[in-house]
DNA sequence: CTGAATCCTTAGTGATACTG
DNA sequence: CAGTATCACTAAGGATTCAG
């Protein structure tokens, strides 16, 4: 038997409630729902594209090496480097999601990649015009990071004393 | 028994090769470094802080929602919804998932949560000013991702052209 | 040197059902 | 309404080995 104490709506407060529902919707250019809203699914279309933009290349950016790759690579000289320098200046990460990040970022046309065909192969990897152009937009998110590092630090010290459940996080 | 092509290096090419190896390091500050370079553990310290804020930062910047959740969030009026709300406008996203992300950006500090006891429960969520203030450095990406999807597109279907192996991407 | 191929572990995510 | 709890699945990532 189920109470319907929890039923759609109370009496008192209809539908609408004190925040406003506000159909906002309209004052936004239907582009950018395109990016955030609603028809945002992750599915695959037939050609294989992800069918969320935002989404997709969110995930790129966040996984686990691509922006410390293409930092790294706009460090070096003429945004240029060998496959082994890279693994000499990110040595936590395996050679396995080295070769696998250059070749995603290739891919998107953010690096391009130039092999020598020479005994010892050589492998250069350097930022295209595309991926010189995501360093600004990408450096302002790091001065961010940089600049509130410390103020998240503390919230999630904090946050974690008032919720002093065994584990926190996802999951 | 291992033949002894590929050492080190070979000869003619010693050491310092085509492309200088340019210890620039010098001239970057060493803060940035602590972001970016080599020291950057994944593993936690005791207190179970990652250790590379850059990493982490941007891996929840990654994680499948909270950007959406963000923009989303900005996109009410006062910066502020109750869970229902949001949930509505992310139809894509599962309870569970919501409820995680909200949590791990309340934790934060980049939203804040309001709980009201009333009969129907109703919690609010709000962009704290901390949150308000990623926004710009995150539309900057989301512009350039608009701006660049299409040529991202192209890059890509070039690439599996060239490359046309069964399965492309990580792994 | 620059990868590719394998194997294996686990974190992220979704579906579903239950609760105050 | 706003969550929690479980279970199950997949994909991301690492270690290691093999190869041109």
């Amino acid at each position: 038997m189920k109470l319907d104490t929890y039923s759609q709506s109370t009496p008192e407060v209809a539908e609408t409630n004190t925040i406003n529902t506000a159909k906002t919707a309209t004052t936004e250019q239907s582009g950018k729902d395109f990016f955030v809203q609603n028809t945002c699914k992750d599915k695959k279309d037939s050609e294989g594209h992800g069918v969320c933009p935002l989404r997709e290349l969110l995930s790129r950016l966040g996984d686990k090496w691509s922006v410390l790759l293409i930092l790294t690579l706009a460090r070096m000289p003429g945004e240029r480097a060998r496959f082994s320098e890279l693994k000499r200046s990110l040595p936590d990460i395996s050679q396995r999601m080295l070769t696998a990040t250059l070749r995603n970022l290739e891919r998107d046309g953010l690096i391009s990649r130039e092999m020598f065909a020479e005994v010892p192969p050589r492998v250069e990897y350097q930022l295209t015009e595309l991926g010189v152009s995501i360093l600004n937009p990408m450096r302002e998110i790091v001065t961010w990071i940089e600049g509130n590092w410390t103020t998240i630090i503390t919230s999630r010290e904090t946050f974690d004393k008032k919720n002093p459940k065994e584990e926190n996080g996802l999951q």
